[in-house]
DNA sequence: GTAGTAGTACTACCGCCAATAGTATATCAT
DNA sequence: ATGATATACTATTGGCGGTAGTACTACTAC
């Protein structure tokens, strides 16, 4: 069965995940106000992505006066952390290496965050005081 | 257009890519050989898929006998950091610090990888001798 | 030189699913 | 009651991955 990753849904889909992520829970107008779009998408539209996504285990609902308040049954972060760990299965062949390689080589990251990743490995390193 | 990135091709295209990267180069007969099966593919079979790989710009061949030999456009390195740049924009929007302790945290690890990890970022400062 | 073998090109089909939206039905406000 | 708003259910379209068949070509072996 395998439940179905973030990288593995629709951009549309997706983009519907990150505004009710944003705003912590939302009503299907308020994800159709704030899809931007040339055209707007038809209010069944958003419904049906809504509904399919809720059926995908994305999203529940709750009745708040006539309308469903969906919110998120997954934190964006535990999302991508699943969604992380199965691209690095999947696409990487399970080798985490060049995945850091990238992230501290290509990546723009700053100073700030530079000392950030030594502390967290500093960090780790006092757990587990084996090597070096 | 957006040329399509390695986690959006279909699990029998990626497998074909790995093949290919391994060899280094290979006919459709050799990439057959080595899909694992409980039943072969058809040799057809293989062979649209490489040829569809070869339209969206994975694969070229040459000529070699009656046979063309396949090579991959870009090292799986490269096609490796180009998949993960769109997908951390794309699928985790960009966030790659709690990207980063998720993995050193929460990922299965070991000392070699660390000692890995720590040599990269002292090659970083070492070009960059800001802050700390 | 004819039959067989191995290779590629082209086409096709199936199934899945995202994207989009219409219709039917319920509910609420006035 | 009427109209607006909401959800449920159903449908259509398009693309694409996976699979493979058929047609054509070229080499090989008697």
């Amino acid at each position: 069965m395998e439940r179905k990753s973030l990288h593995e849904l629709g951009a549309q889909q997706r983009a519907v995940m990150q505004i009710v992520w944003q705003t912590g829970e939302a009503t299907v107008q308020q994800v159709r106000r704030r899809l931007t779009r040339d055209k707007p998408l038809a209010y069944t539209t958003v419904l049906s992505v809504m509904q399919k996504l809720e059926k995908g285990g994305w999203l529940t609902h709750r009745t708040e006066g006539r309308s469903y308040v969906y919110t998120a049954r997954r934190t964006r972060r535990e999302a991508g952390a699943s969604s992380l760990r199965k691209f690095i299965d999947r696409v990487l062949g399970g080798d985490t290496l060049p995945l850091f390689q990238h992230l501290v080589e290509d990546e723009a990251l700053d100073e700030k965050d530079l000392a950030a990743i030594r502390r967290i490995l500093q960090k780790k390193r006092k757990e587990h005081p084996d090597a070096d």
